[in-house]
DNA sequence: ATTAAATTTGTAATGATTACAAATATGAAA
DNA sequence: TTTCATATTTGTAATCATTACAAATTTAAT
């Protein structure tokens, strides 16, 4: 296992960020669970461990973490943002029955562009995804 | 003017959706508004002309709309939803200063894949956004 | 030990969206 | 045209994610 509380610590220190017990423990749930979870369900996991934690404190430092380029907001359920720790530009994939999201693996388009502008716009951030039904999701219906 | 109201009239009527006088101002609205309006901005100007239009028809008619697929949903901001009249799949690039919403022409990858899975996951929609500073914010930037 | 700054916490406020029920309009049957 | 069922609109209240804010706590330097 990489993701250990040492490395985790080394993580924040090297982007300049005090590694706090609560920034340790979000952190190191996001390397755990790569599902792209909530700012719920981050929380709600936590406080069992750590009684004391803050959901002002999630957002807080999830917005730190996003600020300082460790992790990415994903916006695409249009209800809630989802977390991502891979900062690497890349794909997803939205289930629209039971709200999972995926990581696809795709070539991202337009990522090797060597013009960062398009029709004057001057490109910062690429995003793709798709929606649909899961694989799991197809599974059960079948077995319906 | 291809829109016209005569025109979105029949443009409900072709989709089996009754076509009432808040649902005919609605659709007129999107047709002449290609900015990927708000909630608030739709309703705030209809509201001037029907002094009696609610909020609450102005979300019922779009989700009405975007279930029959007459319009689209965005939700790229992650703070509220932006429809399109255009309801062929493309892309749009969202400026983090301004916050408008603009097509951008690009041919859009995966669009004339043959296979509509992707690691076992059904495709029903494809998405793609950049993000970065708009052409008009760019400008005023350098005028200051 | 003192003290200032950073961080965390709890609560209140905000803002978009949805739920809901009353009011109104529509349209067919009598 | 009246009657009556149904669809639509409207206003208000509720919900839910997120942000604002100030008090409490922790941290680190003096
Ligand atoms: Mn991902
Ligand atoms: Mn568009
Ligand atoms: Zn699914
Ligand atoms: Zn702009």
């Amino acid at each position: 296992m990489i993701t250990n509380m040492k490395h985790i610590k080394n993580e924040l220190e090297q982007k300049g960020i005090k590694p706090t017990y609560q920034r340790l423990c979000i952190l190191e749930y996001l390397h755990a669970h790569l599902v792209h979870p909530t700012v719920e369900m981050i929380y709600d996991k936590l406080v069992e461990r750590v009684p004391t934690m803050s959901k002002t404190t999630v957002y807080n430092t999830l917005k730190l973490l996003s600020e300082k380029g460790v992790i990415n907001e994903i916006t695409i359920t249009g209800t809630e943002v989802r977390y991502d720790i891979n900062c690497q530009s890349h794909h997803h994939f939205l289930c629209k029955k039971c709200g999972k999201i995926y990581d696809v693996d795709v070539t991202c388009p337009f990522a090797n562009m060597d013009h960062k502008e398009i029709s004057g716009h001057e490109i910062q951030e690429i995003h793709g995804y798709f929606k649909g039904i899961c694989k799991e999701c197809l599974t059960n219906q079948n077995n319906e």
